[in-house]
DNA sequence: GTGAAAGCGCTAACAA
DNA sequence: TTGTTAGCGCTTTCAC
């Protein structure tokens, strides 16, 4: 269902150069009737100059539209204020919002940042670095899948700042940014047991995530540090869905032992999944239990009967994080190891209690 | 809970410059005893050179670990390989797996994308744009909310290639690629009747959104086509909710007329919201009423009980067609207007037929 | 306060 | 077949 089509295309099709015959700087010297070298002064605010000389300059470049030529500058000076951001996951749902910080960031700083997807794929992921070696960026950002502590990156550069985000290197000495876990899960353990909560449990991923050991810790030094204990059964570890929060709210409740007043999930959709069986139970939510969530992932979050209260990871504010970070790094500071960054608790209505959004 | 403190940080952290001092064609040339000019010809492979020779350098190269400067080629060639990706709308369901398919076509081509995010601050777009140009990026691609036909990109440097993605241009040269809405409420619609319903709904989003009129055009076609009729008060736009959806139910099935036996959707949010309404009315999908939605947004599609048939947009290949639309409107093809790809119906169980994938 | 010129790393045209 | 050299557009000494 073309609209329009196309106008013909001629037999030799010339590759365009969009930026040939752009005004360069001897263009702006030309016409303000001086030298390069003090057009270069003017536009760069650097070295003195008569006032007159400078705003003749700056208005010869206005007149001509002229923009320096990045490429040039950065020949020159040895650094791109550019930089590299690697996806080894595809760009995900927890990746994108770090990305966002990140750009934003890293655009206040004036950097520009190449993206680059690597889907798990070694040899693209090594094309890429490449690429950018060859692109001379100033640093590399490395996002990846949360699982698994993955392989460092190969840079046949040394001396290039790589930052990693929602993602942890082999390397002990490399930066690492992440979300704490461990204190995500007790924000959200600690507001169920101070609404008076005292059979609390934990419905939650496979074990094999490092987010979820982190996050059972929480939940157990948190009852704990309330005097509560964590009945037999109560901490279930099994997949990440909907279908799962659903079953577990069957085993939780089959009726062998009291139930629980209280539910700590491992994500938003095991969540809804404890919410919509407990409704089709006839349990309501929150007077009879408490369900909390995690991620904040607000499709979910907010389309869940009654809308979830959850932990944020607060990835925009990691992504920001992140490029302050790389700037830091680029900037010569030898920041190394793994830094942890707070999670928030957004408080919505599935545990029965108002509180606003509270922070570690 | 910071796991490792940094180092101290010398008071003189000076800027790296990771670049500096990386072999330079020079260094090629010396080591293998050649001009520059040769160890060009010979990593270029251009230009005829005794074999020996050519081994030679690029054995050098090797040693070196040299990778040539992009920075220079470009500077010379007026070409840099490198096109701005600039979302109006951030970094949204839609635009990811959009990106996801034109950064896959382009990398194919060797070509590095710049990702800028303006969310609609028209004056951060303006910086990037800047920012794009100089850095001389060979193209532009744009992509905003669908909503509404967006305002022109603003690019003071003529003849640089413009693509709008997920996007239209005000101008109507501009050259467009977004997805044939109509064609897809055609193939859900179409699907129904062929499973034999007759009264058959449409539950859907605002009608500011072209998209929610494309779609209702295109189920008032197709029910035309089977001879089919809408009764009263079928066509239902709302708002993009699951909520919208819920409540669509109750309106259709207040008792005045007889039911409809299928509806389709504007949306899997709101498919989502009206198979959770049927079931709690106990009404069985697919078995009395059919439900098609769109959008195949895996998390709600494949959440929902049950599992969603739905309308795939087809955006990953919509991004890797916006690569191929780029690179050749960079090769100097005059491609311009409007184009519309085509829809993919993904068959699950909420209609009760398995056939497979559909394509318009 | 301003101009001249070297050089960043590479390509390509021309010479040898 | 190989070497020499003039740029690409800019910054930055160093003279004047």
């Amino acid at each position: 269902m073309v609209e329009q089509a196309d106008g013909e295309i001629p037999a030799e099709a010339a590759a365009r150069r969009p930026h040939e015959g752009r005004p360069t700087i001897r263009d702006v010297a030309r016409l303000a009737r001086v030298s390069v070298g003090t057009v270069s002064k003017a536009l760069n605010h650097n070295g003195s100059l008569r006032q007159e000389t400078r705003e003749r300059v700056i208005s010869a470049a206005r007149d001509l539209g002229f923009r320096p030529n990045d490429l040039a500058q950065s020949l020159h000076r040895g650094q791109t204020f550019t930089v590299g951001l690697i996806s080894t996951d595809s760009f995900g749902r927890f990746t994108i919002p770090i990305m966002e910080g990140l750009e934003e960031c890293l655009t206040d700083s004036r950097i520009s940042v190449f993206m680059c997807n690597a889907t798990d794929d070694p040899e693209r992921e090594a094309q890429h670095v490449e690429s950018l070696l060859s692109k001379r960026v100033d640093g590399i950002v490395v996002t990846a899948r949360r699982a698994d502590r993955r392989s460092q990156l190969r840079v046949p550069v040394p001396g290039v700042p790589i930052l990693y985000v929602f993602s942890q290197s082999d390397d002990p000495d490399a930066c690492c940014l992440i979300p704490d876990d461990e204190a995500g899960a007790v924000l959200a353990v600690d507001h169920l047991a101070r609404l008076g909560r005292k059979r609390i449990a934990h419905v939650t991923g496979p074990e094999r995530f490092e987010a979820v050991r982190l996050r059972r810790d929480g939940y157990r030094k948190t009852l704990a540090s309330h005097g509560l204990t964590e009945p037999e059964g109560f901490y279930l570890p099994g997949v990440w869905s909907e279908g799962w929060g659903r079953e577990a709210v069957a085993q939780l409740f089959r009726g062998r032992v009291p139930p629980p007043d209280a539910i700590s999930c491992g994500n938003d959709q095991i969540a809804r999944g404890v919410c919509d069986a407990l409704r089709e139970r006839g349990i309501v939510v929150p007077d009879a239990v408490s369900v909390v969530g995690f991620d904040n992932w607000e499709i979910i979050a907010e389309a869940t009967r009654p809308p979830l209260t959850t932990v944020d990871m607060n990835l925009v504010e990691l992504g920001r994080a992140a490029g302050s970070h790389l700037i830091r790094l680029i900037a010569g500071e030898p920041l190394r190891g793994l830094r942890r960054l707070p999670c928030s608790l957004v408080v919505r209505d599935s545990c029965g209690a108002r509180l606003g959004r509270v922070t570690a």
